[in-house]
DNA sequence: AGATTCGGCTT
DNA sequence: AAGCCGAATCT
């Protein structure tokens, strides 16, 4: 299951699967920076820079050490744990560019259904309502001023940063659903006063931030000697985000209070997660721990350590 | 049952 | 016109 058919000598490309996705630039050769292999970059970014909004989740899995591949990575969108596989498909999707597949909760036909092509997407960032675009700009510029035309003064200023607006146009009529959807678990609200309610509640951090997640099926966890620098590179590179409480991402290999600690501690040091979402993942992950032993027994115990042909 | 969409009332 | 939310409808 390794490499495909000849493709030995070559490239790291990395290897899509049916439908027409954007390619991934992945880096290969742990010495050769200087020359990827690759570039290929069908869609061309807006920004180059584009950040992901709070919420998302980069799961970094490396691979074993006889790929000529570093890593992979994928991004999750918060709620839906939905994955892509670059920035640009994130980028394309969060601004509602196109129609695109949307995952359904129902586990026999998970992919269904087109979202509605009006729907539009923004995050809350800084108490204001924010395109992708904006976002990044915001970001980059590191303006906290910035006072963007999109801004919903209405409603902004109780929307902590990383929530998702979505905004539904109505099949009939001019109106359109909005829903408020939080970070990490997921959850939508239909209303401002509902949301208040659910963050009073929760004593809601309103300044919860990024969190990059890493895997390591294939780092071993009893001869690693020390982690490389290269963490805090990805931390700083794809700042962001949350799991997805309901929905979590099929391969990540959670490490919590175990003997993976030391993982965890300096990228969480970084963010300020919201006590309570701390606990839901927890409880979350203590519960699905079996259901996914159920389901994928493999992937929990690694393709790691000897088993790792070559 | 949960998600989505609509309709109608309120602000 | 925008927001809210009960309820019908869809999956």
């Amino acid at each position: 299951m390794r490499s495909p058919a000849g493709n030995q000598n070559s490239n790291s490309l990395v290897r899509m699967s049916g439908q027409p996705q954007p390619i991934e630039v992945v880096y290969s050769g742990k010495q050769h920076d200087e020359s990827p292999d690759m570039r290929v970059v069908p869609f061309r970014p807006k920004s180059p820079e584009f950040e992901l909004p709070d919420g998302w989740v980069v799961e970094v899995r490396p691979r074993g050490p006889t790929s000529s591949v570093l890593a992979d990575k994928y991004y999750y969108e918060p709620g839906t744990g939905r994955k892509f596989r670059s920035l640009i498909s994130v980028q394309r999707y969060l601004s509602g560019e196109e129609d695109i597949v949307v995952p359904r909760k129902s586990p026999s036909n998970s992919l269904v259904r087109y979202q509605h092509s009006g729907t539009v997407r923004r995050v809350a960032y800084g108490g204001k309502v924010l395109t992708p675009d904006e976002l990044d700009e915001a970001r980059q510029a590191k303006l906290d001023d910035i006072v963007p035309e999109t801004l919903q003064p209405k409603s902004s200023s109780i929307i902590p940063d990383g929530w998702i607006v979505e905004e539904i146009p109505r099949k009939c009529g001019t109106r359109s659903d909005r829903y408020f959807i939080e970070p990490g678990t997921g959850q939508k609200f239909r209303s401002v006063p509902d949301l208040q309610k659910y963050l009073a509640s929760h004593k809601y951090n309103s300044k919860c931030k990024a969190l990059t997640l890493r895997n390591h099926s294939t780092a071993r966890r009893s001869s690693a000697p020390r982690k490389k620098k290269t963490s805090l590179k990805m931390f700083k590179t794809f700042q962001t985000s949350i799991i997805d409480l309901t929905n979590p991402p099929e391969k990540i290999n959670w490490v919590f209070s175990g003997d993976g600690r030391d993982n965890w501690s300096p990228l969480v040091e970084e963010c300020m997660l919201p006590d309570y979402v701390k606990e839901q993942w927890e409880e979350t992950f203590l519960l699905g721990m079996n259901g996914w032993k159920h389901r994928v027994p493999q992937l929990m115990m690694g393709e790691s350590n000897g088993a790792t042909n070559s």
